[in-house]
Order: C-alpha cells, then sequence, then structure tokens
DNA sequence: CTAATTTGTAAATCGGCATGACGAAATAGC
DNA sequence: GCTATTTCGTCATGCCGATTTACAAATTAG
C-alpha cells in the first residue's frame, strides 16, 4: 500500500489486475463509504438507492464498515416521512487520520485529518529552509509529525499514512525530490529521513493545492487549471477529477511556456519564459524592489498601499500570465482556472489584466478565472486529505479493529 | 450503447455504477478477448495466466465469447513443450465489424475493419466536399456506407457500430458538427443524416487520427500529443491511453496557442497565434504560393524540387510549432511528439527547425519528435478502430448469434 | 386502531470464480 | 516401447457475494 497514492485512474479492460470476487466487495465497500461521506448521514436503504446495490447486501457491507470503525452508527433518524426511520450512519470521527505535511520556505506545518475532512490536530513552525540540507529540517518535520500524531491519537485517531509538500520537483516514485530550488535541494530521497511505518507520498505543493481545491473547494468542477507560484509558476491540471502528472512527473511547468520567443535568455534554455515575466524575482525587479524574505507578501502590501509601481508590475505580470494561460487553455479547454497557493493573495491586482488578455484571446469560448478560497492553506489541506481519499478509495486495505 | 464510445476512463469509486456480479463477468469477458487479441493465438491456459483468473474461469468466458461468435477456435496447437498441448483461441474473423468513415475536404471514405484489426472492406471517392450543403455530402457517404456494408456481410461481419471523422470541432455528444471552416459546416446534428441502426459517434479527424496512432502506431506511447493540420492545426493530447477531450469538447487547439504576443490579428480575437505562422494559408502566403485544392501535396511538391522559397516557410512554420510544443510540453510532459495526419507528408522540412527550437527551450527534458507511420490514413482507421476497441471493452453489449 | 409504507435483517437462491481431481495428449527418461 | 512427468481442458464441489423473498419493527395516514 505504498503504491501512489490517488493515481488518477484505474486500469482499463486492459489492465493486469484480475477482478476477483474479493475486488468488487472493496470496491463496494468504497461505494458505501464515499456516499455516507459525500451526502451527510444516510441510512442504509438511502444508502443502498444511491448506489445501486440492495439493502441486504448494503447491510452486510455497513456491518463490515462498523466493525472496522470506518462507519458509525448514529442512531434512528428523526421520522418526517411515512415508514420506519432508518438508522443515520455517518463517517467515522475516530477511525484512520490522514496526516499532511509541508515543508515551506519559511515554515513547517503538518495536520491529521479525519474520515470527515474535519482538521483533527496541527502544527507549525516558522523558520526559514531556505538554504538547509535535507536532514535536520525533516528532523524538525519529524518532530512536528510526533506531536500531531500523539494528539490526534488521544482523540482516538490512528495514522493511515503520510503526505508531504514540497515546493519542488518530484519524481514519479512519490519520494524523491529532483530539485528544489527554493530549498536547495536535489535528488533526495525522502523515504530513509521522515518516519516510517505508515505509507509515505511525497508531491509538489502546487499539486497538492491543486487537490484541495478539487476537493474542498467550493463548486469547482472535475476538469480545471490550478496556478501556483511558489517555485517558479506551477500549474496543475485536473482531469475528470485526477491529476495529471506527465512521463517524468512534470507535467503543469507553465514557468517556461514561452511568453515572448525573443525574449531575454532563461536559465531554462529558452528565451521569453513566463517566469522571466511573472515571476516573484521579475516583477519584484519590475518593482523596483528588493528581494526579501516574506516576497508575497511584501508585494501584496505595497500594492494594497496604492504604490504605483507595484501595481504595473502586477498588471503586466497578470498580461505575461494571460498569454500563457491563453495557451493552455486552447490545449486543455478546462471548465476553469483557479489561481491558488500564495498567488491568491496577489489576485486582486494580478486578475483585472489576466482576465482581460485571456478573454480578448480565446474570444468565443472564454474560460473563467477564479481565485481560491483556500489560499495557502491548500497544499497542507491537500496532502493530508490525499490520505483521507485513499481510505476511502480502498477501505479495506485501511481497516483496523478487525 | 449510443454513448460515446471509448471514453477515456472508467468512473472511480465515487461513480454510479453498481459493482455487481454481471459487471465483473462482463469485465471478465472484455480481458480475456482483450489478452487474445494482443497475444496472437492463445491457448485457454495461457490466458488464464495472463489475466490471473484459473483454468476453470477462463474455460466458461471462453465458451461464451465462442458461442457470441467472438473467439474462435484455430485447434490443437503444435507442441514444442511438453504436456499436453493446447487449443489456439484466435479473435473471430467473422464477428462484428468496426465501420469507419472519413469526410475529408476533398474525399469520402469508409472502411469496415474486423475485430482482428484487419481491414476487410472499403470504399472511397474523391470529389471536393468545400462548400457543400451537409446533405448531399451524407448522403454520398451513406452510399459508401452500404456498399462496405454490404460487401463486410458478405465475408460474415455484421457492423457494430459507425464512427465518423469530421475535420472540424464536434460537441461532446458526439454527433453534432459545431463548426467544420472548410467545410462550411456548422452546429449540424449528423444523425438523422446518416444510417441508423448502429450506434454512432461523430470526432474530430485530429482525435481519430491520435487514437489511430495510439492503437495501431509502432511503440508509440499511452502519453503523447499528436499534432496534425487539417483545419487549422489540432493537437490530440493523449493521457494514460485515453483522448483528453476538454469541457466541450475543445481541447488540442493547437493553432491558436500564441506564438507572438504582439503578432497580427487572428480571427479568433488574439494575436499572432500559431495558425498565422504555420497554418496552411499562412505557410502558402509566405511561401509565395496561391492557394490551390490540394495545398499540402503542392508544398510536399515543391519543396521536394527544392524550392527555396517553400523551404524557408516551413522551416519557419517548424520554428513556430517549436514554440507552441515548447509551452504544451512544458504543461504536458507527454512522453514523445508525433506528427500525423497530412502533416507527415511535409515532415521532412519541419521537422529540423521544430526539433531544434523544441530542444533548445527545452534544455533539461527534451521531448522526442516523431512522424506517424499511418498518415492521412490514421483518421479512418481511428474511426474504425474506435468501434472495435468499444466492442472489445465490453464484448457482452455487442454479442449476436447466441 | 387499522392500513399503508418504509426500514433492517434473516433465509434461501443464484451467479461466478476458486479448488481439487481427472482424463487427455504431449515430452522425457529408461 | 513403456512409463513417468508435465501440461491442458473440464468436471464436481465449495465458497463468496449479491439478489430475492419474507418478515418483524417502526412510523404516518386515515
Amino acid at each position: 500500500m505504498t503504491a501512489p497514492l490517488h493515481e488518477a485512474r484505474p486500469a482499463g479492460p486492459g489492465g493486469a489486475l484480475p477482478d476477483t470476487q474479493q475486488g468488487m466487495r472493496r470496491r463496494n465497500l468504497a461505494r458505501v463509504l464515499h456516499a455516507v461521506r459525500a451526502e451527510g448521514p444516510l441510512s442504509r436503504a438511502a444508502v443502498a438507492s444511491r448506489i445501486g446495490l440492495t439493502r441486504a447486501a448494503v447491510s452486510t457491507l455497513v456491518d463490515e464498515l462498523i466493525r472496522s470503525g470506518l462507519l458509525e452508527e448514529l442512531g434512528p433518524e428523526r421520522p418526517g416521512r411515512v415508514g420506519r426511520p432508518g438508522s443515520a450512519l455517518a463517517v467515522s470521527g475516530r477511525g484512520p487520520a490522514g496526516l499532511g505535511a509541508e515543508v515551506g520556505v519559511d515554515h513547517l506545518a503538518v495536520c491529521a485529518v479525519d474520515l470527515r475532512g474535519t482538521t483533527r490536530a496541527r502544527a507549525i513552525r516558522q523558520g526559514a529552509n531556505r538554504g538547509r540540507s535535507p536532514r535536520p529540517v525533516l528532523a524538525e518535520l519529524t518532530e512536528l509529525i510526533r506531536q500531531v500524531v500523539t494528539e490526534a491519537e488521544a482523540e482516538g485517531l490512528y495514522p493511515a499514512g503520510l503526505a508531504v509538500a514540497v515546493p519542488g520537483l518530484v519524481a514519479r516514485d512519490a519520494r524523491t525530490v529532483v530539485r528544489a530550488p527554493n530549498l536547495g535541494w536535489h535528488d533526495t530521497d525522502l523515504g530513509p529521513l521522515l518516519p516510517s511505518g505508515t505509507p509515505l507520498t511525497v508531491d509538489n505543493e502546487a499539486n497538492f493545492g491543486a487537490l484541495a481545491e478539487l476537493w474542498l473547494g467550493d463548486g469547482t468542477p472535475r476538469d480545471f487549471l490550478h496556478v501556483s507560484a511558489e517555485i517558479g509558476i506551477g500549474a496543475a491540471v485536473v482531469v475528470d477529477g485526477g491529476l495529471l502528472r506527465g512521463t517524468r512527473g512534470f507535467a503543469g511547468e507553465l514557468g517556461h511556456v514561452p511568453v515572448r520567443p525573443d525574449g531575454p535568455e532563461c536559465a531554462c534554455g529558452g528565451r521569453g519564459c513566463l517566469e522571466q515575466y511573472a515571476g516573484e524575482e521579475a516583477v519584484l525587479r519590475a518593482a523596483g524592489l528588493e528581494p526579501d524574505e516574506d516576497r508575497v507578501g511584501l508585494l501584496a502590501g505595497r500594492a494594497a498601499e496604492g504604490d504605483e509601481d507595484v501595481r504595473r508590475a502586477l498588471r503586466d505580470a497578470g498580461t505575461a500570465l494571460g498569454v500563457a494561460l491563453t495557451g493552455a487553455v486552447n490545449l486543455l479547454d478546462p471548465e476553469t482556472v483557479v489561481l491558488g497557493g500564495e498567488l491568491s493573495g496577489l489576485a486582486p491586482w494580478l486578475l483585472p489584466s489576466l482576465r482581460d488578455e485571456l478573454t480578448r484571446r480565446t474570444a468565443g469560448s472564454a474560460c473563467p478565472v477564479s481565485v481560491s478560497r483556500l489560499g495557502p492553506e491548500g497544499p497542507l489541506l491537500g496532502a493530508a486529505h490525499s490520505v483521507v481519499r485513499a481510505v476511502l478509495d480502498d477501505p479495506a486495505a485501511f481497516a483496523r479493529r478487525a
């Protein structure tokens, strides 16, 4: 069960997994759990009609889920309609929990989320990690994780997995950081440096942010583009409720989409990449500011104060983003574009020019652009919830308390 | 079964379809059929070990497939190894057939492909369709279809579905042509104008071309970008063996990716779109040629003759394509980029500058670019095979001869 | 208070795959 | 050539899981 949590799609008919009765049972357990979680307290009969199985079948499935501690009987429903009232079922608040962790450039954070989706424990530590080597940073993170775990265990939860968000590119093995420029890490397997015992997943924070938006955003569709800017500018592509990762796991590198093919040279080898117009450094330079620790906060502050240089820099960045997103929208035809992560704080000054550029260039089929409600919380929540989803998707694999 | 044939991915655990024993049976039938089709003649035991079921289970599945006329017993295998030789099974050459049709700008084509993947009947009619209204064109096409169907029926095949490739954008209902500029069609439901009786799917020819590449191309991976140029420049995005269609079904509009944001105005409302540098008209103009009927053929001919103007125009188009593809590759991280359709004829003159531009701009992670072996045959074959795939994916739904 | 309706469960049934055993058909070893 | 061995395909049997049917329990409608 260390397999990459929450990959986009199950194997097709050509897949190699045999289709046996145990598999059917497992999938049906997942369906019951999903239904109860998604639509609040539900009776067995209600679940049965939702997922298309008979009441009898659902009964045995529910029994098994209750015995495993994943489902809970809340007692008889208040009867409003005719007929015997059902017994309300809810996802347990005391079963497995998803551990999410975030390695930020200037902070570490950990949280535990239960199956219901509520955050039950959390810990944050401020402090610049830029340039520190992985070992001490992850030792601190491990300490925070232990705190959160004991806190969660006091409430009857047990960790079902750990998902770590990092500001960098992660290999498809979901453990190795290929490069994280803002930390100075490269080709580091985080596995040995983090607590073992629970399955581990490491991923780009932009990806987790997008998943958070998918699972927790209000009304976010199953097909969208999630743009964030932590390391350079990353876009996560969500297709049919799953993340598009790419062959090497590098999908979503919006930062190096060419905006002006003859523009200034970029470290990537190209010219006029988006990053040179809308990247943090570029915007700071255009605004006439010196790089600082809390770069985004600085920009937002100055812009709010009315600093015309900063505002113009952000407007221009928005325009460049609009050009790059035009390409992406043409290619992917997403339902919406969502600005998330740190970017959401700058949205008020980026959005107008961005929308302008995008809608002008995609006259016929304008794609709405919105701002994530989750903001900088996204990656951490997405990480924790990715574990929760893994449990919901295959409860049999995570059950305890037989 | 009129549902869009061959959508990318099955519903996840949240899906609404109940998971019952019949469903399991159906999936296992598909697995057996897929295994036999993919790996040549196979004994029951070999199938069993391939797909992870027992010999006994496979036996009953095979019986059912033989009774349905989808599988055929070829007789005992030549024994090379110790032990009783198995009885070779092969996909039937006399079961259901996929009908593929193509509405081209200057031709109509129809073919029938059996489950084995071999084309068993075909019909082509040359003739310019530019500007003709849908009804007479589809009447002609229907005539061709009838020819192919009677020809196929003479060989013991029966049509399992009809897939039509058109040079234009198709709505997600897979029946309505939203706009096909080169034909002059817009918002036309093709359903009533085509033979009923078999399930119908209409799709963009670029999409079918990409599927053909996926299914018939040699060594093509499950994640790639397929670029063709029939109407403007279309790219089909194949992710994990499925087509990415987009919310409105318009994904892959590479033609309007901005290449030079301040370039000349485009009909789409933008500026400097790829189409203005690598579109047919633009290239013809840059080469100093007049638009002609067989535009691609003209270009290829002149380039082969050594016409320096044409070659330069194609080189420049390749460069522009490279810029646009840099964006796409950064965003999607595909395993390869494949040039298909009519474009493959121009590849010798496009490729060098295209590769140059693309590899320079994506220094670290160069993405290989190749040319489709199928060429202009792609869309028609892809259409027919999409029907065949639908049968392979759910044989129970298409079985006859109970 | 009775009829109707809905829920949850228990018993019987059915469908589908696994298991184990067996005959059939080949090779390997003597 | 004969026997042992291996592999294939097919039974009979059993298990697992969902369905069907029936029924008691709990509510509303009249």
